[in-house]
DNA sequence: AAAATTTATAGGGAAAAACCCTAATGGACG
DNA sequence: CGTCCATTAGGGTTTTTCCCTATAAATTTT
């Protein structure tokens, strides 16, 4: 095996934090090798750390993922920056772009989909998420992957919920009897929704929940 | 029903917060009123949120869970203090008692244990961990439940990490192949585990994932 | 040291759950 | 008004889990 990917990730919320780490390092090529929780300490870790990639959430206290892209670009750039984001928000996007960011990920996609753009950006290819391939970013758009992008449909909510359902441990029938629907039900959306982020297993489901920071309340 | 048994949630550790949330919310006859994650803030919102029972950690940042405690007894003294805490440290028990907490529950012990607790002292009696019954604790025994204690022995490490991969989501055959190991044999320390710990069924066991907070690294 | 208990391993067979394929209904949207 | 797709669900097969039993090794008790 040759060297593994030294990633960092940069992400206020502990949870997604935790997951992305459990993502990554369940990769044989990839490793994390240190965390921030603010855009201060992610300009720092870059310096000290050099990781090949930085997972970067936008929204981030202190000084945000734009700005300390901006910084990080400048110090180091052979670093490669992957952002992170809740939604689709037009707005930073060209802004992210201009700062230097290599990616960017939305957090509702498939986990898969950070995988391959964690690949793709240390390859030294720009990614976009497939859901925003068809926008904006004239010269700087990916031929790698991702072009011939999977499908990316939203779930509607009864396959989000079902989702969630499963990755907090409950059984297609528990779930049935809980929303008061047939078991038969339940599997129809579990399996649209794994088709839909083209996921097949219940680690992914569990993976793509944390994401979702779906694992609180309720 | 007759009212809902208003929880308060004092916990700095987010990931435990939230699944005790969960799972007291999943009680037909309690609800979680609100959340502090140090002990200032807990004691602010005691006073405020007038809750029956107050779920708290011992060690939280600012002041501690005994401190909390003891500020909370005296200006409170209708809410019931039940603590939280991960190791057997005796140290505290004392202080606890002294500081007028009314009962003291191990994060290691099965989710229904931690309901029962906040049953018991909302009830107005005392309770201790069925672990820690045979310990300290002269006139203050509860008389309730947990007294002819389930044996609550604890859980080996191989029993922990089965469990631990079963709350993220893998099936016993990934867990024997990630292990090298039989299905079987994952079968077996599952169900030893679960018996262990007397819970039944899946949610059971990512609920004492979480508040294991095993559901972070590796 | 011998005996008893617990841990780690696993098989066979029954029961339960999940999976694959198909399908009807009722909106939304062009 | 026809097409897409969300929501609902059944039939039959495959996979997984569950229950009971078992053995060697380590640990604890007597």
């Amino acid at each position: 095996m040759e060297k593994k990917l030294k990633i960092l990730i940069a992400e206020d919320h502990k949870t997604v934090r935790e997951g992305v780490k459990l993502l990554v390092n369940a990769q044989p090529d990839m490793e994390v090798i240190g965390e921030a929780d603010n855009g201060e300490d992610a300009i720092a870790d870059a310096k000290r750390l050099d990781p090949d990639v930085i997972i970067m959430d936008i929204s981030m206290p202190h000084v945000n993922g734009l700005q300390a892209a901006k910084r990080i670009r400048a110090s180091c750039p052979r670093i490669k920056i992957l952002t992170l984001t809740r939604h689709t928000d037009d707005g930073y996007l060209q802004q992210l772009i201009a700062a230097g960011a290599n990616g960017y990920v939305l957090k509702q996609s498939a986990p898969s989909e950070l995988i391959k753009a964690i690949r793709t950006v240390a390859d030294g290819n720009a990614y976009m998420d497939p859901a925003l391939t068809n926008r904006v970013m004239g010269g700087y758009a990916t031929r790698s992957a991702s072009l011939r992008g999977e499908n990316k449909q939203q779930l509607t909510d009864r396959e989000s919920e079902v989702l969630r359902l499963i990755a907090l441990g409950y059984s297609n029938k528990e779930i049935g009897v809980n929303l008061d629907l047939s078991v038969k039900t339940i599997e129809a959306h579990k399996a649209n929704a794994m088709r839909k982020l083209g996921i097949s297993s219940r680690i992914d489901i569990v993976r793509y929940a944390i994401l979702q920071e779906w694992m609180q309340d309720t």
